[in-house]
RNA sequence: GCCCCCGUAGCUCAGCCGGAUAGAGCAUCGGACUUCUAAUCCGAGGGUCGCAGGUUCGAAUCCUGCCGGGGGCACCA
């Protein structure tokens, strides 16, 4: 462990180090550590990053230019005197350093450092990056989410897959994670559902605002006496059919399951009903008044453009009201913190909903909605509408009957979540073998091979014994593969800071790269000394598990064979 | 009218809490299979980062305005 840099003296200061700490902590901390001692006070917002061009070293930092103005040094000068500490506190870890440019400092690690890394990072094992979150949180996750009256399309499957792949990445993180599903299954949506399908069940035609397609043509058929029933109780009938529907259909989808449906007809009942319970919190708070016979909430106290009706003068609950009373539920549950994923067709709902919890005393940073952008569907170069109503929409199955589940789930997870998605089906399923989530497959199955070919025992041999740090100079293309594998923790951070699924497919994609260039350029089986063949097949096991452990992350199998 | 998201290569998109010569996949063109998986690799062409100002040593990135696309603005669910 001496080569590594994680146990030099800043390290056990500022609180108890985490066991994981990882190696490329261990250089950030040094350098952090090196420029406050310069600067005799804290620096923030320094970074180290690997510079996208070799010849500015592996890693790179910009302290210099940040700690200049403070220090009324010249930033050239305060990188070489940066430098000249860190190669104190390096010692031989560090090969050399040059200043560039502006004043960036540029760090080259020796080989030594590298394979200590490496080393540390296979002894990690599967908990190489996991665990990296500073305060550990109890997260409820809700997603999907979708009205029970209706299949699923493509733009629900990318709001399954990034829920599911975010809870994914949260868990792995090190927070308490649990997912779960909002049933609305009150209000007159479910009688108007009830009602189109008895009009089938009778030989007639759905009413002209009445659900459509086939589906409903099938609810009929199924339901017995749907023709004779309360359209009320039809509708909760058929509900309960969607409901299992629309679980079979995620759990093909590789969602992970729900901790919980919660339903929202559980809200309005018991005494008091979660409802009540949640208004009376408000009326006692006094953030809310009554007007025209209707009961308000006062949302522009928090912020919100108006006030918002919580109980008509009908006397009936408004679906805010429910909302409201649901996170209020979740708050009591002990989350926290709540996130949740809706459509962008619900985004105005932001302002309203962060009012109210902040009303019933939450925190209002507590509460993160995430808005995912539309997906819309082009057909011959024309988008054409999802609509339930029109019954004419591509559902999660057709997209993954067209294109593959792994390559639907990539396609979708690939992108931001706040970036409009045009899906051209024809496209979809003409390039759904160009999909670049073959080649990292492709990639792992072609590791497996190399590693099957090698044989267990010296795989075993090869990552248990010590990686000789004395060996020939690393190839480039060994020392970029050992940098990628590195930067394994930090864009799991990054990506799980920034909500960020598609991180994660971008740095699998890239690492998938990567191990290609070193494939093609390093001989792994049979290579020679025996000591430069145990160094790449531990490069292999390493890129190999993390290569599974981001497609895990993004619900894509992680295949043997292709 | 107000609010939110987007505008980067022919197409689909990364990069956006300021850093060095703006990237990837697909498509196009030219090469490479007696070698651990060619679902691969190598090379080439392709850009006023929507437009205009501003802040800064430095702007695709931050601020303002405008243009274009999408979405939302209920005592609907």
């Amino acid at each position: 462990m001496a080569r590594t840099l994680s146990d030099n003296d800043h390290a056990s200061h500022g609180g108890p180090a985490r066991a994981s700490a990882t190696p490329l902590e261990g250089l950030r901390r040094a350098v952090i550590g090196a420029a406050e001692a310069l600067a005799a006070k804290p620096v923030g917002a320094i970074t180290l990053e690997r510079p996208k061009r070799a010849q500015f070293g592996d890693y790179s930092t910009n302290a210099a230019l940040l700690l200049a103005p403070g220090l009324g040094v010249p930033p050239r000068e305060v990188a070489e005197r940066l430098g000249a500490a860190l190669a104190d506190r390096l010692g031989p870890s560090l090969a050399r350093f040059e200043v560039a440019g502006p004043g960036f400092l540029n760090l080259f690690v020796a080989d030594s450092w590298l394979t200590g890394a490496l080393e540390q990072a296979l002894a990690a094992g599967e908990d190489f990056g996991a665990g990296g979150a500073e305060k550990p949180e109890r997260i409820l996750v809700e997603f999907v989410s979708v009205n029970p009256t209706g299949p699923m399309h493509v733009g629900h499957a990318r709001n399954a897959a990034y829920g599911d792949a975010l809870a994914r990445m949260l868990e792995l993180h090190g927070h308490r994670v649990e997912r779960e599903f909002y049933v609305n299954d009150a209000g007159s949506q479910v009688r108007k559902f009830g009602q189109s399908i008895q009009a089938l069940a009778r030989g007639g035609s759905v009413p002209e605002d009445g659900y459509k397609g086939d589906y409903v043509l099938d609810l009929a058929a199924r339901l017995a006496n749907a023709a004779t029933m309360d359209p009320g109780e039809l509708g909760h009938a058929a509900v309960a059919i969607m409901v299992e529907n629309i679980e079979e259909s995620l759990g093909a989808f590789r969602v992970g399951r729900f901790h919980r449906w919660f339903f929202e007809s559980a809200l309005h009942e018991g005494d008091p009903s979660p409802v009540a319970h949640t208004l009376s919190i408000l009326e006692q708070q006094g953030h809310t008044y009554t007007h025209e016979g209707a009961l308000w909430l006062r949302t522009t106290d928090f912020g919100d453009d108006k006030d918002r009706v919580l109980v008509r003068s009908s006397g009936e609950h408004t679906y805010f009201a429910s909302d409201i009373a649901y996170h209020q539920d979740k708050r009591e549950r002990g989350f926290e913190r709540q996130i949740d994923v809706w459509g962008a067709d619900h985004h105005g709902y932001v302002p309203r909903m962060k009012a109210a919890y902040e009303a019933l005393g939450g925190d209002p940073g507590e509460l993160e909605l995430l808005i995912m952008q539309l997906v819309h569907l082009v057909r011959s170069g024309e988008r054409s509408q999802m609509s339930k109503r029109a019954g004419e929409f591509v559902t999660l199955e057709d997209l993954v009957g067209e294109i593959g589940l792994d390559a639907a789930r990539w396609y979708l997870l690939a992108r931001s979540h706040d970036t409009t998605v045009d899906l051209d089906v024809d496209l979809a399923r003409e390039q759904s073998n160009e999909n670049p989530v073959y080649y990292v497959q492709y990639a792992h199955a072609r590791i497996a091979s190399m590693l099957a070919r090698a044989g267990a025992e010296r795989v075993l041999a090869a990552t248990a014994a010590v990686l000789d740090p004395a060996r020939e100079p690393l190839h480039a293309a060994e020392r970029a593969l050992v940098e990628q594998l590195l930067a394994f923790p930090a864009e799991l951070a990054e990506a799980v800071e920034r909500r960020a699924p598609h991180r994660i497919a971008a740095y699998a994609l890239e690492l998938a790269q990567g191990f290609t260039a070193f494939y093609r350029d390093c001989r792994v089986v049979g290579a020679e000394p025996e000591t430069v063949e145990s160094l790449r097949i531990a490069l292999c096991v390493a890129s190999r598990s993390t290569i599974a452990r981001c497609l895990a992350l993004l619900g894509v199998d992680a295949p043997e064979h292709m």
